[in-house]
RNA sequence: CGGGGCGUAGCGCAGCUUGGUUAGCGCGCACGGUUUGGGUCCGUGAGGUCGGCGGUUCAAAUCCGCCCGCCCCGACCA
C-alpha cells in the first residue's frame, strides 16, 4: 500500500502538519503565521466550543463580546502584563487614513478591557460576583508559528469573573480548572495533569496561574488550558471597586481563564496515528460514516436505497453521512474516512442486505479486528453503545500511554532521561532562577506542580534543598 | 534574529552540474467507458509569467547578483 502520511515514528512534527492539511482542518494562508480553519476543522472546533459553552453556561456564566481594538495605554496599566505581552503586539497605528491620536493594540487577551468596563458595571457587592465569557479571536505575534498550536490570530473563549473575596475568587479559579479537565477527559478523551504553573511560566499579571498539561504522542507537553488568580492585581490597575454590606470601599478580586484552538491541535495529537486522525466520538464532526458496496450496476440500486435508510434511522441518534459518491472504490473510502478519523464505519454491500447484516469497522483498532457484523436490526441499539466504548478506548489507550511516560526520578540524571520520551515527576524546590537553569541544561520545563502530590517531603532535585512538592517536567510545545 | 532546506501545472517532484527543439513525470482535475467487499483500469483533454527584478549570452528554468516568500530546527510564547 502506498503511503500517504509520514509515519509518526519517521517524523512526527511532519506527520502532525501532513495530516492537519490532509484531512481538511486548516490550509496556510497567504499572511505568515495565520490559518485558515477548513470546515471540517470549524466543525470539530464548534463541537469543542458548544461542550465547553455548555459547560460555563451550567457554572453561572453569559456570553458577552468585548471589541478587537484595545487603546495602548490600557495595557500600560499593568506593569507585569505590559511586559509580558509588548513583544507580541499588533498595534494600529491609522485609521480612516489619518494616524490615530492613540495606537490601539489588537487585543492579545482582553483582561485590560474587561476590567475597564468592569470598573464602569460593579458599585456595590450585589454586583458580585460578575462572571462574563467571551469567544473570540486574539492576535499575538508569535515568531514561530504552528497550525492549530500556534498562531498569529487564534480563536479561543475568555472568562473573567470578579469577585467579592478572595477565597471565592480563588475557589473559581480552581473551580473552572475542574471544568476544563471534565472536558478534556470526558469530551476530548484526553488525559491531563491539572496542576499550579511555575512562578517563571505564570500568566504575566496573574498571582497564580493553573493549568491543564497534555501529553502528545510524542512525549512532549502541551498546555491545553489555564485558568489565572489575578489577585487584586487587575482591580488596581482599573479601579475595580464595590461597596461592602458596612458601605466600605473595597477591590475586587478577579480571574481569567481560556481554551484555544490549540485544542484541536491537542486532539490530533493525542489520538492520531500512521493512518491518520483518530476523533474522540462526542467531538467529531461525523461519528458514523456509511460506505455503500456494490458490484453490478443493477446492485447499486438496492444498496443505496439501504444505506440511505441506515441513515435515516441513525441520523436521529448520531452525526452520520453517507458517501455516496461515485467513482471512488469503497476501499477507497475507507482509508479516506480513516484518515479524517471518523470513529465507525458501517459497510453495507448485496450479501448484507440478504442477510440483513451491516459491517461496523471501528478507526480506533485498524484491519479485521476492527470489524463486526451486526443485524440491520440492531444499528439504534448498538451503534450508539460501540461509539462510547470507542469514546472510552481512546482515552484509556492515551492514559496507558501517558501513565507509561510519566517517570517519577530522583536524580538529575534520571530527569534527562526521562524528558527524552516524556515527563519526569520530581521533588522540587527550586526558584525562578533554577528553572531558567533546568531550562537551559535539559530544554525541559516545569509544566506543573501537580493538584495530585504524593504528601510528604523530599529532596529537590535540582537543588537538593528540601521540598515540599513534586513537579512535573517535560519537554513543550 | 541565527542555522538548514525549498520555490518549475491544484499537489508532489524531475530537468539545472555541462545554457540550445514545442519544459517533462506521477497524483489530482474534466469528459467517455470500465469497475467497486481495503487506495480499479483504459482512453481523451484542460492546466505553466519555471518565485520576482536585473545582469551575462546569438540563446537562460539552467550561469551571476540582488530581492521576496514558504517550511523545518533554535531563542520567545496559549
Amino acid at each position: 500500500m502506498a503511503e500517504f502520511l509520514t509515519p509518526q515514528s519517521e517524523d512526527f512534527s511532519k506527520w502532525y502538519n501532513e495530516i492537519v492539511l490532509k484531512a481538511d482542518l486548516a490550509d496556510y494562508s497567504p499572511v505568515r503565521g495565520c490559518m485558515v480553519i477548513k470546515p471540517y476543522g470549524y466543525t470539530l472546533w464548534e463541537r469543542i466550543r458548544d461542550e465547553l459553552d455548555l459547560r460555563f453556561k451550567e457554572t453561572g456564566h453569559v456570553n458577552a463580546y468585548f471589541p478587537l481594538f484595545i487603546p495602548m495605554s490600557f495595557l500600560e496599566k499593568e506593569s507585569e502584563h505590559v511586559k509580558g505581552f509588548s513583544p507580541e503586539l499588533a498595534v494600529v497605528t491609522h485609521g480612516g487614513g489619518k494616524e490615530l491620536d492613540e495606537p490601539l493594540v489588537v487585543r492579545p487577551t482582553s483582561e485590560t478591557i474587561i476590567g475597564h468596563m468592569y470598573s464602569k458595571w460593579i458599585q456595590s457587592y450585589r454586583d458580585l460576583p460578575l462572571l462574563i465569557n467571551q469567544w473570540a479571536n486574539v492576535v499575538r505575534w508569535e515568531m514561530r508559528t504552528r497550525l492549530f498550536l500556534r498562531t498569529t490570530e487564534f480563536l479561543w473563549q475568555e472568562r473573567h469573573t470578579a469577585h467579592a473575596t478572595e477565597e471565592e475568587a480563588v475557589e473559581e479559579t480552581l473551580r473552572m480548572l475542574g471544568v476544563y479537565t471534565d472536558f478534556c477527559v470526558k469530551e476530548a478523551a484526553i488525559p491531563v495533569i491539572p496542576g499550579r504553573k511555575s512562578e517563571s511560566e505564570k500568566f504575566a499579571g496573574a498571582v497564580a496561574s493553573y493549568t491543564i498539561e497534555a501529553m502528545m504522542k510524542d512525549g512532549k507537553a502541551l498546555q491545553s488550558g489555564t485558568s489565572h488568580f489575578l489577585g487584586q492585581n487587575f482591580a488596581k490597575a482599573f479601579d475595580i471597586q464595590y461597596l461592602d454590606e458596612k458601605n466600605k470601599q473595597q477591590l475586587a478580586w478577579t480571574t481569567s481563564w481560556g481554551v484555544s484552538t490549540r485544542m484541536v491541535g491537542a486532539v490530533v495529537m493525542t489520538h492520531g496515528d500512521d493512518q491518520g486522525l483518530v476523533l474522540p466520538p462526542h467531538l467529531a464532526p461525523i461519528q458514523v460514516v456509511i460506505v455503500p458496496i456494490w458490484r453490478k450496476n443493477k446492485e447499486r440500486g438496492a444498496v443505496l436505497e439501504a444505506a440511505k435508510q441506515i441513515k435515516e434511522r441513525l441520523s436521529k441518534l448520531v452525526r452520520v453521512k453517507l458517501d455516496d459518491r461515485e467513482g471512488f472504490s469503497p476501499g477507497w473510502k475507507y482509508n479516506d474516512w480513516e484518515m479524517r478519523g471518523v470513529p465507525l464505519r458501517i459497510e453495507i454491500g448485496p450479501r448484507d442486505i440478504v442477510k440483513q447484516n451491516v459491517m461496523v469497522a471501528r478507526r480506533d483498532i485498524p484491519g479485521r479486528d476492527g470489524k463486526m457484523l451486526i443485524p440491520m436490526s440492531e444499528i439504534e441499539g448498538r451503534i450508539p453503545a460501540m461509539l462510547e466504548t470507542v469514546q472510552d478506548a481512546i482515552y484509556q489507550k492515551a492514559k496507558d500511554f501517558r501513565d507509561g511516560n510519566v517517570r517519577d526520578v530522583e536524580t538529575y540524571d534520571e530527569l534527562k532521561e526521562a524528558i527524552q520520551t516524556g515527563f519526569a515527576r520530581a521533588w522540587w524546590a527550586g526558584d525562578r532562577e533554577d528553572e531558567t537553569r533546568v531550562k537551559d541544561e535539559t530544554k525541559a520545563t516545569v509544566r506543573c506542580i501537580p493538584d495530585e502530590q504524593p504528601g510528604g517531603s523530599g529532596t529537590c532535585v535540582y537543588t537538593g534543598k528540601p521540598a515540599t512538592e513534586v513537579a512535573i517536567f517535560g519537554k513543550a510545545y
